[in-house]
Order: structure tokens, then sequence, then C-alpha cells
RNA sequence: GGAGAGAUGGCCGAGUGGUCGAAGGCGCGCGCUUGGAAAGCGCGUAAGCUCCUAAAGGGCUUCAUGGGUUCGAACCCCAUUCUCUCCGCCA
């Protein structure tokens, strides 16, 4: 969410800015400032009626105290005209804080200034590759036939349990992600993220403090019986440990790390995004969390996508990164770098992980502050990424390492796993 | 699931109608003291909105949340949420 004083003060900078998210803000904006006019109008009447009302309060007890009881019933008199004014301006005043917020929430971060203009995901800027991303021979298999000819990964009996989107991993294949867990957990931790294990799942005011809510509730799975929501990613929970925190300015950076199930309802998906895992109802992964100055987040950025290039290189994956273009980078996001590694036997990118700063956009809705050197309260910046999600890990790990003898294991990996090479 | 108790500032905790944004303590900050530290002493220490060009200062709101009673509510009434204790069940 987007601050008030930001809009009230910058209108032509936020309406120029968010074109880059092509996004036209300029009737939303004209109205919320309309309101915002109103609202603290409205605010100026009420305070002034209460502060007379305060007043009155207290000489009515003081009358009554000192046996005047007579001027004092007089004062009553005077206090319910008053009360009925007040109400109506109070009333307003409510009223127009409720508008004003929800055009205020319909509005984007604003996207960093190194965003380049876009439409689409083609419009992506490609910052850097690393690795052969060449494709495999004809006969190469895509992973969901590597992962049912080596018994890693049934498909067929998720779908009779649950259903489609929900894969049962068997034998090596369950030892895969296991090891892919900890594996992910020892990097972030030997990084200097500290481990925490969260709920997988969440009431609403941690859904709506993250902004899943109210936008994005049909792709959540919902517990209607106890109004619980179940994680779309940890960062959800872990990002709440902060809700309406204020943080002290030796506090930075604040680094979390996080091992959970994911769930998502993915409604309207289709076709070959959704074929094996590219695309699941429950995932694994590792979700990495940073909270830190505003002056200081972009340097913390760069240094969470390195971290998460750093273990694609241990996993000795071809992999690239973005710079998400004005058109595909999320609502709340202000710059995003997503990385992608490539899958040989399908020959196509994969994404892998998604590194945000959202400066203070979901801090003004947590309510996240600190206080800075000199002991002025603002709102932190919050960051997030993914190290890693594992399906499309998964995924090309088996297609790129297929051989004749079988799936080859990468050697950072090995300790993890117990073995080598997966064979029939 | 049944019965009971409770929710107050960063934390503990007092407060049952006005003198309460809230005693006292802890913590934290600054200062004095000290060779240095500890102890001790003194001062300070909630948030949001708003008025003011800014600072200084003022106003309003906030004692779980939402309503109500009253001239006046942390305190009385109603509803909701959450927490704890005991019983039952249970990994």
């Amino acid at each position: 969410m987007l601050q008030i004083q930001l809009i009230r003060e910058n209108k032509e900078f936020v309406i120029e800015r968010l074109k880059v998210k092509n996004f036209d803000a300029t009737q939303i904006i004209e109205s919320i400032i309309d309101i915002d006019a109103k609202r603290r109008e409205a605010q100026i009447n009420a305070d002034d009626l209460l502060a007379k009302l305060n007043a009155l309060a207290k000489e009515i007890g003081d009358l009554f105290k000192s046996g005047k009881q007579a001027e004092a019933n007089v004062l009553k008199e005077q206090v319910a005209a008053l009360k009925i004014q007040a109400k109506e301006y109070t009333d307003k005043q409510d009223q127009f804080e409720k508008e004003q917020q929800q055009l205020i929430v319909q509005l984007p971060n604003l996207p960093h200034i190194s965003v380049p203009k876009g439409k689409s995901a083609d419009d992506n800027e490609i910052i850097f590759s690393e690795g052969d991303a060449s494709d495999m021979a004809d006969d190469a298999l895509p992973h969901w036939e590597l992962a049912s000819k080596y018994n890693l990964i049934d498909f067929e009996l998720g779908t009779k349990i649950a259903g489609a989107g929900f894969p049962v991993y068997t034998g090596k294949g369950a030892r895969l992600q296991r090891a892919l867990i900890n594996f992910f957990l020892d990097e972030a931790t030997a990084n200097g993220y500290v481990e925490v294990q969260p709920p997988y799942v969440v009431n609403e005011a941690s859904a709506y403090a993250t902004g899943q809510l109210p936008d994005k509730e049909g792709q959540m799975y919902h517990a209607t019986i106890d109004n619980l929501y179940l994680i779309p990613t940890a960062e959800v929970p872990v990002t709440n440990i902060y809700r309406d925190v204020i943080l002290k300015n030796d506090d930075f950076p604040v680094k979390n790390c996080a091992y959970s199930a994911c769930f998502r309802r993915e409604a309207g998906s289709y076709g070959k995004d959704v074929r094996g895992l590219n695309r699941l109802h429950q995932f694994d992964k590792v979700e990495i969390v940073q909270i830190n100055r505003q002056e200081d987040s972009y340097n913390t950025l760069e240094g969470m996508k390195d971290y998460v290039a750093s273990v694609l290189r241990k996993l000795e994956l071809p992999f690239h990164i973005l710079r998400l273009c004005g058109g595909d980078v999320s609502f709340t996001s202000a710059l995003t770098y997503d990385l992608e590694v490539y899958s040989k036997a399908q020959r196509r990118w994969l994404e892998v992980s998604s590194v945000s700063n959202f400066e203070a956009f979901q801090a003004n809705r947590l309510k996240l502050r600190y206080k800075d050197a000199d002991g002025k309260t603002k709102l932190a910046h919050t960051l997030n990424g993914s190290a890693l999600a594992l399906p499309r890990i998964v995924a090309a790990l088996l297609e790129n390492n297929q051989t004749p003898e079988g799936i080859r294991i990468p050697k950072a990996l090995i300790p993890y796993t117990g073995f080598e090479i997966i064979t029939l």
C-alpha cells in the first residue's frame, strides 16, 4: 500500500512512475486527493467539536462536585446538541477514510527507476547468463517420463489421494526432495539467515497484511470452518512475524529463511505449463526474507539475487537472471529479479526463483517500522525470494543430468542424497 | 467438546465512573558519579491522524475488537475474537 503523503505531495510523479507498470492512475489519484481534502476537513471539524465536548464534560464534573446542580444541568443541554454535530463529522471522517483506503489499495507499488518499460514477459531484460544452455538430443526424456521410468514420482497416485497437482514422491524421489530442502536450508543458514518453522495456515489478518487478501483470495485454499488459509508461500507467515513491530536501528539486517510446503489453487492454469512438475497445487520451497533500512534495501536485493545465483551454481544448472519489465513485475514489487534454469529436454526456461524488493509497500500494511539513527520512526523495507522452489529444480536436475547409466546427482548434493546416481 | 478466569504501554503490573495516556517496577536513552566498570543518583522514554511553512507547540483518537449506557468509560452493559487453567479426548 502506498503512503498517502507520497500521493498527496508527489501526485504527478506517482502517475508517471505507474505508467511504467502500464497502470493509468490518473483517475484514482484525483479521487484520492479529493477525498483526502474532505477527510481532513471533516477531521478538523470533528476534532474541534470533540475538544469542546471534552471541556464541557470536565466543567460539568466540577460543577457537580461543588454542588452547583442547576448550572450543570444547563450545560448538559448544550452537550446534547454538540454531540449530534460531532457525530455527523466523525461519521463523515470514517466514511471518507474507508473510501480513501479502498482506492489506495488499488494502486500498485511504484516500480524502481531501473525497471524497463514493457508489456509482457517477452520484454524482460536478461542481465546475466551462466552455464551451458544447449538442448539435448531428440530422444532425451522430459522429467515426467524420467520420474516414472525411475520410480521417483507417482502423479496418478497423487490424483487418487488428493487430485491433480499433488504428486507422491517415492523412494529416491522422496529422498531427493529431503536432500534439496536440507541443502537449501544449510546454504541459507551459512549465509546468515536465521531458520524459522512457521505455521502452514494463516488467519485473515496475516493474509491481508502481505497482500494475499483481498485480491488473491481465489488463489488460496481456505479452511472455512476455522477461517484459516493454507499458505501459498512461507513469505506470508514469516513476514507476518514482523507485523505491528517497531524495530531498533541496530536490529538490521533481519534475515530469515524457512522451509514450507506451499499450497496454490492455480485456478485457470492449463496445457504444457502444468505438465509434470511445472505447476503444482502443493510444492516445497525454501524462502528467504530480509528486512532492512530504507537506504540499504537495494544493496540487500543485489545480495539476495547473487546468493540465489550461487546456489544454482552449486547445483551445476544453467541459469539466467531477468530484470522484470513494468508489465511483468508484480503488483506489490518495486523491482524483481527472476532466476530461470534451463530444462534441456523440455527445451524451456523454468522460473525457479523470484527475488523482490517491496520497499515500504508491504511494511505500510504490516505496520512494520523502525527508529532510525535520529530516533525518527520510518517504514522498513521488506524483501524476499525463493531459495529455492523445488519442483522445477527437480525437473531440470532430472532432465539435464540424464545419461545412459542413469541420472547423475550434482556433487554438492551427494552428501545429502547419500547416492551419486539414480539407476533402474 | 464441558466449566471457569482473563486481555492495560517494549515487558511485568496497579488501576472498578472525572484528579488516568494511565501508579510502581524492569528495560532502554542521556547526564552525574568513577582510573574504568558495576552499583547509586537525576532526567527522559507509546502509536496513529491532524493543525502550524518548519521547528516548538496545540487538538483528536487509542487500555483486545465492535457496539451501547453516561455530561464524562481502562473501569458499567451487550456481542465478537483471542489467551490461560481444570475436565474429557489425543500425536
